[in-house]
DNA sequence: CATCTAATTAGGTTTTAATCTAATTAGATG
DNA sequence: CATCTAATTAGATTAAAACCTAATTAGATG
Protein backbone atom coordinates (compact mmCIF):
# COMPACT_ATOMS: atom_id res chain seq x y z
CA UNK A 1 0.00 0.00 0.00
CA UNK A 2 1.38 3.36 -0.59
CA UNK A 3 1.38 6.23 2.26
CA UNK A 4 -1.07 8.10 -0.17
CA UNK A 5 -3.76 5.90 -0.05
CA UNK A 6 -3.17 5.00 3.70
CA UNK A 7 -3.06 8.69 4.85
CA UNK A 8 -6.19 9.26 2.98
CA UNK A 9 -8.12 6.50 4.23
CA UNK A 10 -7.26 7.70 7.89
CA UNK A 11 -7.74 11.10 7.00
CA UNK A 12 -11.04 10.39 5.76
CA UNK A 13 -12.53 8.22 9.48
CA UNK A 14 -10.78 11.69 11.30
CA UNK A 15 -14.24 13.31 10.59
CA UNK A 16 -16.70 13.32 13.13
CA UNK A 17 -19.31 13.72 10.67
CA UNK A 18 -18.34 10.61 8.54
CA UNK A 19 -18.02 8.47 11.33
CA UNK A 20 -21.70 9.10 12.26
CA UNK A 21 -22.59 8.32 8.76
CA UNK A 22 -20.41 5.11 9.06
CA UNK A 23 -22.99 4.32 12.51
CA UNK A 24 -25.47 4.92 10.38
CA UNK A 25 -25.11 3.18 7.34
CA UNK A 26 -23.52 0.10 9.80
CA UNK A 27 -27.49 -0.73 10.37
CA UNK A 28 -28.14 -0.97 6.74
CA UNK A 29 -27.94 1.01 3.57
CA UNK A 30 -29.45 4.67 3.42
CA UNK A 31 -30.19 7.39 0.70
CA UNK A 32 -28.28 10.59 1.29
CA UNK A 33 -31.91 12.81 2.09
CA UNK A 34 -32.27 10.31 5.17
CA UNK A 35 -28.94 10.93 5.92
CA UNK A 36 -29.17 14.23 5.93
CA UNK A 37 -32.08 13.79 8.17
CA UNK A 38 -30.92 12.27 10.90
CA UNK A 39 -27.73 14.22 10.75
CA UNK A 40 -29.47 17.87 10.92
CA UNK A 41 -27.13 18.60 7.77
CA UNK A 42 -28.09 20.14 4.45
CA UNK A 43 -27.86 17.67 1.03
CA UNK A 44 -24.75 18.79 -0.69
CA UNK A 45 -22.89 18.54 2.57
CA UNK A 46 -23.69 14.98 2.83
CA UNK A 47 -22.84 14.74 -1.13
CA UNK A 48 -19.42 16.54 0.14
CA UNK A 49 -18.71 13.34 2.53
CA UNK A 50 -19.69 10.60 0.92
CA UNK A 51 -17.57 11.39 -2.35
CA UNK A 52 -14.78 11.26 0.10
CA UNK A 53 -16.23 8.13 1.62
CA UNK A 54 -16.26 6.67 -1.98
CA UNK A 55 -12.98 7.90 -3.00
CA UNK A 56 -11.26 5.85 -0.38
CA UNK A 57 -13.74 2.98 -1.39
CA UNK A 58 -14.82 2.10 1.93
CA UNK A 59 -18.55 2.76 0.53
CA UNK A 60 -20.25 1.73 -2.73
CA UNK A 61 -23.63 3.29 -3.80
CA UNK A 62 -26.55 1.61 -5.83
CA UNK A 63 -28.83 3.60 -7.74
CA UNK A 64 -33.23 3.00 -7.77
CA UNK A 65 -35.05 5.45 -9.14
CA UNK A 66 -33.77 8.43 -8.62
CA UNK A 67 -32.76 7.85 -5.17
CA UNK A 68 -29.09 6.28 -4.40
CA UNK A 69 -28.34 4.50 -1.16
CA UNK A 70 -24.94 3.79 0.23
CA UNK A 71 -23.34 1.26 1.40
CA UNK A 72 -20.39 0.68 3.61
CA UNK A 73 -18.08 -2.35 1.95
CA UNK A 74 -17.16 -3.99 5.16
CA UNK A 75 -14.11 -5.99 4.14
CA UNK A 76 -12.47 -2.82 2.42
CA UNK A 77 -13.01 -1.20 5.47
CA UNK A 78 -11.45 -3.90 7.94
CA UNK A 79 -8.08 -4.50 5.07
CA UNK A 80 -7.44 -0.75 5.23
CA UNK A 81 -7.82 -0.73 8.72
CA UNK A 82 -5.35 -3.34 9.40
CA UNK A 83 -3.01 -2.24 6.73
CA UNK A 84 -0.66 0.48 8.72
CA UNK A 85 -0.20 -1.96 11.88
CA UNK A 86 0.66 -4.83 9.37
CA UNK A 87 3.21 -2.80 7.57
CA UNK A 88 4.98 -1.44 10.94
CA UNK A 89 4.71 -4.60 12.42
CA UNK A 90 5.24 -7.30 9.55
CA UNK A 91 8.15 -9.51 10.97
CA UNK A 92 11.03 -9.81 8.22
CA UNK A 93 14.43 -10.34 8.39
CA UNK A 94 15.51 -7.14 8.73
CA UNK A 95 13.49 -6.89 11.92
CA UNK A 96 14.93 -9.54 13.62
CA UNK A 97 18.37 -8.48 12.88
CA UNK A 98 17.92 -4.99 14.20
CA UNK A 99 16.08 -6.66 17.74
CA UNK A 100 18.16 -9.08 18.16
CA UNK A 101 21.52 -8.44 17.15
CA UNK A 102 21.61 -4.88 16.55
CA UNK A 103 20.25 -3.98 20.03
CA UNK A 104 23.33 -5.76 22.01
CA UNK A 105 25.74 -4.69 19.37
CA UNK A 106 25.14 -1.06 19.82
CA UNK A 107 24.91 -1.60 23.35
CA UNK A 108 28.62 -3.04 23.33
CA UNK A 109 30.33 0.00 21.49
CA UNK A 110 28.66 3.10 22.06
CA UNK A 111 29.16 4.51 25.32
CA UNK A 112 26.02 5.44 27.20
CA UNK A 113 27.26 9.11 26.56
CA UNK A 114 26.66 8.27 22.30
CA UNK A 115 30.06 8.15 21.39
CA UNK A 116 31.66 5.35 20.11
CA UNK A 117 33.97 3.32 21.81
CA UNK A 118 35.72 1.82 18.96
CA UNK A 119 34.35 0.63 15.25
CA UNK A 120 33.84 -3.10 15.20
CA UNK A 121 36.49 -4.71 13.67
CA UNK A 122 34.34 -8.33 12.65
CA UNK A 123 32.45 -6.89 9.60
CA UNK A 124 28.62 -7.80 10.51
CA UNK A 125 28.72 -5.51 13.76
CA UNK A 126 30.95 -2.94 11.83
CA UNK A 127 27.82 -2.84 9.60
CA UNK A 128 25.45 -2.35 12.49
CA UNK A 129 27.26 0.45 13.82
CA UNK A 130 27.71 1.94 10.51
CA UNK A 131 23.59 1.94 10.11
CA UNK A 132 23.54 3.48 13.60
CA UNK A 133 25.90 6.25 13.10
CA UNK A 134 24.22 7.73 9.74
CA UNK A 135 20.94 8.03 11.99
CA UNK A 136 21.36 11.62 12.37
CA UNK A 137 22.10 12.13 8.45
CA UNK A 138 19.22 13.07 6.19
CA UNK A 139 18.00 11.30 3.14
CA UNK A 140 18.33 13.85 0.18
CA UNK A 141 20.40 16.20 1.82
CA UNK A 142 23.91 17.05 0.37
CA UNK A 143 26.64 17.43 3.19
CA UNK A 144 29.83 19.39 2.65
CA UNK A 145 32.89 17.18 3.67
CA UNK A 146 33.56 19.82 6.54
CA UNK A 147 30.00 19.21 7.89
CA UNK A 148 30.36 15.23 7.33
CA UNK A 149 33.87 15.40 8.93
CA UNK A 150 31.91 17.32 12.25
CA UNK A 151 28.88 15.19 12.50
CA UNK A 152 31.37 11.66 12.97
CA UNK A 153 33.30 13.58 15.38
CA UNK A 154 30.55 14.01 17.55
CA UNK A 155 30.95 10.07 17.77
CA UNK A 156 34.73 9.86 17.30
CA UNK A 157 37.65 11.19 16.68
CA UNK A 158 39.01 9.62 13.59
CA UNK A 159 36.22 10.58 11.12
CA UNK A 160 38.54 10.13 7.97
CA UNK A 161 38.41 6.11 9.09
CA UNK A 162 34.66 6.65 9.60
CA UNK A 163 33.87 8.39 6.65
CA UNK A 164 35.93 6.27 4.40
CA UNK A 165 33.93 3.14 5.63
CA UNK A 166 30.56 4.99 5.31
CA UNK A 167 31.74 5.28 1.43
CA UNK A 168 33.02 1.43 1.34
CA UNK A 169 29.89 0.16 2.50
CA UNK A 170 27.95 2.30 0.41
CA UNK A 171 26.14 4.11 3.26
CA UNK A 172 26.61 7.28 1.52
CA UNK A 173 28.34 8.54 -1.71
CA UNK A 174 30.23 11.22 -2.55
CA UNK A 175 30.74 13.75 -5.79
CA UNK A 176 33.29 16.88 -5.68
CA UNK A 177 33.76 16.46 -1.79
CA UNK A 178 29.81 16.45 -1.59
CA UNK A 179 28.31 13.64 0.46
CA UNK A 180 24.86 12.29 -0.08
CA UNK A 181 22.74 9.52 1.55
CA UNK A 182 22.46 6.40 -0.85
CA UNK A 183 19.26 5.18 -0.77
CA UNK A 184 18.89 2.06 1.74
CA UNK A 185 18.84 -0.76 -1.12
CA UNK A 186 22.39 0.13 -1.46
CA UNK A 187 23.55 -0.38 1.58
CA UNK A 188 25.77 -2.64 2.62
CA UNK A 189 23.84 -5.95 4.65
CA UNK A 190 24.74 -8.30 7.37
CA UNK A 191 24.39 -11.30 4.74
CA UNK B 1 -15.07 3.62 23.25
CA UNK B 2 -16.44 7.62 22.49
CA UNK B 3 -17.01 8.74 18.91
CA UNK B 4 -14.31 11.58 20.22
CA UNK B 5 -11.16 9.88 20.56
CA UNK B 6 -11.97 7.53 17.65
CA UNK B 7 -12.16 10.46 15.17
CA UNK B 8 -9.04 11.90 16.62
CA UNK B 9 -6.89 8.93 16.45
CA UNK B 10 -7.82 8.38 12.81
CA UNK B 11 -7.25 12.54 12.56
CA UNK B 12 -3.72 12.05 13.48
CA UNK B 13 -3.13 9.11 11.37
CA UNK B 14 -4.50 10.93 8.51
CA UNK B 15 -1.04 13.26 8.07
CA UNK B 16 1.76 12.09 5.58
CA UNK B 17 4.30 13.26 8.42
CA UNK B 18 2.96 11.33 10.94
CA UNK B 19 2.54 8.30 9.34
CA UNK B 20 6.51 9.04 8.11
CA UNK B 21 7.32 9.27 11.90
CA UNK B 22 6.03 6.11 12.73
CA UNK B 23 7.34 4.12 9.91
CA UNK B 24 11.01 5.48 11.25
CA UNK B 25 9.83 4.41 14.57
CA UNK B 26 9.03 0.84 13.86
CA UNK B 27 12.47 0.50 13.00
CA UNK B 28 13.44 1.25 16.72
CA UNK B 29 13.04 4.23 19.01
CA UNK B 30 14.69 7.43 17.93
CA UNK B 31 14.76 10.98 19.54
CA UNK B 32 13.19 14.27 18.00
CA UNK B 33 16.69 15.55 16.61
CA UNK B 34 17.18 12.26 14.69
CA UNK B 35 13.27 12.29 13.30
CA UNK B 36 13.43 15.95 11.51
CA UNK B 37 16.66 15.13 10.38
CA UNK B 38 15.29 12.30 8.32
CA UNK B 39 12.34 14.03 7.82
CA UNK B 40 13.92 17.16 6.59
CA UNK B 41 11.68 19.20 8.85
CA UNK B 42 12.60 21.50 11.78
CA UNK B 43 12.29 20.26 16.01
CA UNK B 44 9.17 22.34 16.44
CA UNK B 45 7.49 20.56 13.61
CA UNK B 46 8.12 17.38 15.38
CA UNK B 47 7.43 18.41 18.62
CA UNK B 48 3.84 19.16 16.86
CA UNK B 49 3.33 16.28 15.94
CA UNK B 50 4.62 13.80 18.72
CA UNK B 51 2.08 16.06 20.82
CA UNK B 52 -0.68 14.38 18.46
CA UNK B 53 0.88 10.93 18.86
CA UNK B 54 1.97 11.27 22.30
CA UNK B 55 -1.97 12.68 22.93
CA UNK B 56 -3.50 9.29 21.20
CA UNK B 57 -1.77 7.12 23.03
CA UNK B 58 0.13 5.41 20.33
CA UNK B 59 3.71 6.64 21.01
CA UNK B 60 5.27 7.05 24.50
CA UNK B 61 8.77 8.73 25.59
CA UNK B 62 11.55 8.06 27.59
CA UNK B 63 14.16 10.62 28.44
CA UNK B 64 18.15 10.02 28.88
CA UNK B 65 19.80 13.02 29.61
CA UNK B 66 18.80 15.50 27.41
CA UNK B 67 17.52 13.63 24.83
CA UNK B 68 13.80 12.09 24.64
CA UNK B 69 13.42 8.89 22.99
CA UNK B 70 9.85 7.84 21.27
CA UNK B 71 8.48 4.28 20.93
CA UNK B 72 5.52 3.19 19.32
CA UNK B 73 2.87 1.85 21.38
CA UNK B 74 2.17 -1.16 19.03
CA UNK B 75 -0.91 -2.80 21.08
CA UNK B 76 -2.37 0.65 21.59
CA UNK B 77 -2.45 0.67 17.80
CA UNK B 78 -3.57 -2.53 17.03
CA UNK B 79 -6.37 -2.28 19.16
CA UNK B 80 -7.63 1.60 17.94
CA UNK B 81 -7.15 0.19 14.26
CA UNK B 82 -9.41 -2.52 14.91
CA UNK B 83 -11.95 -0.09 17.21
CA UNK B 84 -14.02 0.78 13.86
CA UNK B 85 -14.73 -1.65 12.16
CA UNK B 86 -15.40 -3.64 15.32
CA UNK B 87 -17.78 -1.10 16.56
CA UNK B 88 -19.83 -0.85 13.43
CA UNK B 89 -20.25 -4.90 13.50
CA UNK B 90 -20.29 -6.17 16.47
CA UNK B 91 -23.21 -8.40 17.23
CA UNK B 92 -24.76 -6.99 20.60
CA UNK B 93 -28.04 -7.74 21.82
CA UNK B 94 -30.15 -5.28 19.55
CA UNK B 95 -28.39 -6.73 16.74
CA UNK B 96 -29.67 -9.72 17.72
CA UNK B 97 -32.73 -8.70 18.40
CA UNK B 98 -33.19 -7.68 14.89
CA UNK B 99 -31.58 -10.43 13.05
CA UNK B 100 -33.34 -13.08 14.78
CA UNK B 101 -36.61 -11.97 16.05
CA UNK B 102 -37.11 -9.44 13.75
CA UNK B 103 -36.73 -11.20 10.60
CA UNK B 104 -38.43 -13.87 11.54
CA UNK B 105 -41.73 -11.79 12.91
CA UNK B 106 -41.38 -9.70 9.94
CA UNK B 107 -41.39 -13.08 8.16
CA UNK B 108 -44.46 -13.93 9.76
CA UNK B 109 -46.77 -10.63 9.59
CA UNK B 110 -45.74 -9.04 6.25
CA UNK B 111 -46.63 -10.58 2.82
CA UNK B 112 -44.44 -11.08 0.06
CA UNK B 113 -45.66 -7.81 -1.20
CA UNK B 114 -44.28 -5.86 1.77
CA UNK B 115 -48.15 -5.54 2.62
CA UNK B 116 -49.25 -5.96 7.11
CA UNK B 117 -51.39 -9.19 7.27
CA UNK B 118 -52.68 -7.54 10.07
CA UNK B 119 -51.13 -6.03 13.55
CA UNK B 120 -49.72 -8.90 15.94
CA UNK B 121 -51.57 -8.31 19.30
CA UNK B 122 -48.51 -9.71 21.67
CA UNK B 123 -46.36 -6.42 22.04
CA UNK B 124 -43.59 -7.75 21.67
CA UNK B 125 -43.87 -8.45 17.79
CA UNK B 126 -46.22 -5.62 17.73
CA UNK B 127 -43.40 -3.46 18.04
CA UNK B 128 -40.86 -5.17 15.84
CA UNK B 129 -43.61 -4.50 13.21
CA UNK B 130 -43.99 -1.01 14.02
CA UNK B 131 -40.51 -0.41 13.84
CA UNK B 132 -40.74 -2.12 10.51
CA UNK B 133 -43.41 0.05 9.13
CA UNK B 134 -41.83 3.13 10.35
CA UNK B 135 -38.64 2.26 8.22
CA UNK B 136 -39.26 4.29 5.66
CA UNK B 137 -40.25 7.81 7.10
CA UNK B 138 -37.83 10.75 7.88
CA UNK B 139 -36.19 11.23 10.81
CA UNK B 140 -36.72 15.46 11.04
CA UNK B 141 -39.53 15.54 8.62
CA UNK B 142 -42.65 16.97 9.34
CA UNK B 143 -45.72 14.71 8.29
CA UNK B 144 -49.47 16.13 7.66
CA UNK B 145 -51.84 13.48 9.05
CA UNK B 146 -52.91 13.27 5.36
CA UNK B 147 -49.14 12.17 4.42
CA UNK B 148 -49.05 9.59 7.13
CA UNK B 149 -52.24 7.79 6.34
CA UNK B 150 -51.49 7.65 2.79
CA UNK B 151 -48.06 6.41 3.93
CA UNK B 152 -49.80 3.56 6.36
CA UNK B 153 -51.97 2.41 3.79
CA UNK B 154 -49.85 1.00 1.21
CA UNK B 155 -48.73 -1.57 4.08
CA UNK B 156 -52.97 -1.73 6.16
CA UNK B 157 -56.05 -0.72 5.00
CA UNK B 158 -56.84 0.45 8.69
CA UNK B 159 -54.31 3.64 8.56
CA UNK B 160 -55.95 4.80 11.80
CA UNK B 161 -55.34 1.88 13.94
CA UNK B 162 -51.56 1.84 13.26
CA UNK B 163 -51.31 5.83 13.40
CA UNK B 164 -52.88 5.73 16.74
CA UNK B 165 -49.63 2.87 17.78
CA UNK B 166 -47.49 5.34 16.64
CA UNK B 167 -47.96 7.62 18.76
CA UNK B 168 -48.86 5.29 21.80
CA UNK B 169 -45.79 3.43 21.76
CA UNK B 170 -43.67 7.06 20.77
CA UNK B 171 -42.82 6.55 17.62
CA UNK B 172 -43.89 9.85 16.41
CA UNK B 173 -45.70 12.59 18.16
CA UNK B 174 -48.06 15.13 16.87
CA UNK B 175 -48.66 18.73 17.16
CA UNK B 176 -51.37 20.33 15.30
CA UNK B 177 -52.04 17.34 13.55
CA UNK B 178 -48.73 17.35 11.65
CA UNK B 179 -46.37 14.25 12.71
CA UNK B 180 -42.75 13.57 13.20
CA UNK B 181 -40.60 10.98 14.32
CA UNK B 182 -39.45 10.70 17.62
CA UNK B 183 -36.08 10.35 18.55
CA UNK B 184 -34.85 6.61 18.66
CA UNK B 185 -33.74 6.74 22.31
CA UNK B 186 -37.95 7.89 22.86
CA UNK B 187 -39.52 4.36 21.31
CA UNK B 188 -40.66 1.87 23.09
CA UNK B 189 -38.41 -1.01 23.44
CA UNK B 190 -38.60 -4.76 23.95
CA UNK B 191 -37.93 -4.99 27.51
C1' DC C 1 26.73 29.31 38.46
C1' DA C 2 27.75 29.37 33.33
C1' DT C 3 27.01 26.88 29.42
C1' DC C 4 25.52 23.38 26.36
C1' DT C 5 21.90 20.63 24.01
C1' DA C 6 17.30 19.12 23.11
C1' DA C 7 12.76 20.23 23.51
C1' DT C 8 9.07 23.28 23.90
C1' DT C 9 6.18 27.49 23.55
C1' DA C 10 4.53 31.67 21.22
C1' DG C 11 2.99 33.65 17.34
C1' DG C 12 2.40 34.17 12.46
C1' DT C 13 1.53 32.48 7.51
C1' DT C 14 -0.61 29.48 4.39
C1' DT C 15 -3.21 25.46 3.14
C1' DT C 16 -6.86 22.38 3.77
C1' DA C 17 -11.41 21.16 4.66
C1' DA C 18 -16.29 21.41 6.60
C1' DT C 19 -20.35 23.64 5.87
C1' DC C 20 -23.70 26.59 3.87
C1' DT C 21 -26.84 28.88 -0.06
C1' DA C 22 -28.00 29.15 -4.73
C1' DA C 23 -27.99 27.24 -9.06
C1' DT C 24 -27.73 23.20 -11.99
C1' DT C 25 -28.04 18.35 -13.56
C1' DA C 26 -29.95 13.57 -14.00
C1' DG C 27 -33.66 10.42 -13.94
C1' DA C 28 -38.31 9.20 -13.38
C1' DT C 29 -42.98 9.93 -14.28
C1' DG C 30 -47.33 11.79 -15.83
C1' DC D 1 -42.26 17.80 -23.01
C1' DA D 2 -43.34 19.62 -18.20
C1' DT D 3 -42.55 18.60 -13.71
C1' DC D 4 -40.94 16.37 -9.66
C1' DT D 5 -37.26 14.65 -6.62
C1' DA D 6 -32.64 13.59 -5.33
C1' DA D 7 -28.14 14.61 -6.13
C1' DT D 8 -24.50 17.43 -7.52
C1' DT D 9 -21.65 21.57 -8.60
C1' DA D 10 -20.05 26.29 -7.83
C1' DG D 11 -18.59 29.56 -4.86
C1' DA D 12 -18.13 31.75 -0.35
C1' DT D 13 -17.18 31.64 4.63
C1' DT D 14 -14.98 29.93 8.51
C1' DA D 15 -12.26 26.88 11.37
C1' DA D 16 -8.50 23.84 11.81
C1' DA D 17 -3.90 22.51 11.30
C1' DA D 18 0.90 22.14 9.29
C1' DC D 19 4.91 24.48 9.19
C1' DC D 20 8.13 28.07 10.07
C1' DT D 21 11.28 31.58 13.00
C1' DA D 22 12.43 33.43 17.30
C1' DA D 23 12.41 33.09 22.05
C1' DT D 24 12.16 30.30 26.14
C1' DT D 25 12.58 26.28 29.26
C1' DA D 26 14.50 21.98 31.31
C1' DG D 27 18.28 19.08 32.35
C1' DA D 28 22.95 17.84 32.24
C1' DT D 29 27.59 18.93 32.90
C1' DG D 30 31.95 21.34 33.64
Amino acid sequence: MQLNRLVNFHKTLGDPTRIRILSLLATGPLHGQAIAGKLGLKAPTITHHMTKLRDTGIVYQRRDKNTIYYYIDEKKLRSYSEALPNMLYQPNYDKEDDSMKMHSVVNNFIAPDGTLKHLPSQRKKKIIILKHLINGLERGKKYPEKEINEYIKKFHPDFATIRREFIINHFMYRENNIYELNPEEMWATIE
